[in-house]
DNA sequence: CGTCCAGATGATACAGAGTCTCATGTAGGC
DNA sequence: GCCTACATGAGACTCTGTATCATCTGGACG
């Protein structure tokens, strides 16, 4: 649960009209906990009666991906799947149970990639690093295993 | 290019049957150079008419990927790509201009999941990193930025 | 306000990945 | 060599994502 009006600006600043359905996508968006796969939407655009295109829901993740306010995570499944984020750097926390993700900002990821390039001789320009494990809400319910 | 009998020796060795068609897929796997897609070792199937099908392809992978001799990566484009790597927990370096790949071990990740884990209260079962970037070779190559 | 048009939309068709089914084939234990 | 459980190939099918194109509309401008 975040706020449709961050994503709604984040299209204002970047110049996108805001039309009637991009003010709806935002309002599914944000209305999501957790993480939401393109399916999701469709279904609950659908649901809602919204009256939006498949075409125009995944036009509408495209653009506010490269806006950074929603980033695409690639759940072990093989499924894609997004978050709403802020658009700065950083990497998520993803709760195996319930889906719920958290932002972490960069611990130490950066020592990490300078010592891979010393040892391999590439040179990293970008990395993605996701975790996966059980929320404190899920980890305290009943465990699991 | 890695070695194809170490993909049959897995096989064997977990109790799978040595069928043609899987040391086959062993060889395509191991002529690859870098990382690859299903699709490439479909094409690659056809092309040297092996009369493998689709869906033995799909298979082997998935018996290859359990057994830990072959990881799935998700390249930045979306695409599933695979590597042949060795049975155990590391990451990739993927260069983004010839798909080379190469494992390197855990070099400080653990510190980080560690630290992610106090401070959000997450239990961290796995992470998955990878490194993307350009290989020596590559960029010592006119440098295309 | 009304006009206007580039940008946005929805319907539809399409391409590709991956899965499922099922009749047939074969590895390998006996 | 026989036999059966496991593996295979063909093909249909589902689902994700993209391309096309005629129509619509946000918002700039007068």
């Amino acid at each position: 649960m975040t706020d449709a009006t961050a994503l709604i600006d984040a299209l204002d600043r970047a110049g996108y009209r805001l039309t009637e359905p991009r003010r709806a996508m935002a309002g599914l968006i944000s209305d999501q906990t957790g993480h939401f796969t393109a399916a999701d939407l469709v279904v609950d655009a659908r649901t809602r009666r919204l009256g939006i295109g498949r075409a125009t829901i995944f036009r509408a993740l495209d653009l506010f991906e490269d806006l950074g306010v929603v980033e695409r995570l690639d759940l072990p499944s093989g499924d894609h799947a997004y978050v709403p984020c802020e658009p700065i750097h950083h990497h998520h926390v993803i709760c195996s149970s319930c889906g719920r993700t958290e932002d972490v900002d960069d611990p130490g990821i950066d020592a990490v990639t300078r010592s891979v390039a010393r040892r391999t001789g590439f040179r990293i320009d970008s990395h993605r690093l996701e975790l996966f494990g059980l929320c404190p809400a899920c980890a305290g319910s009943v465990d699991p295993r």
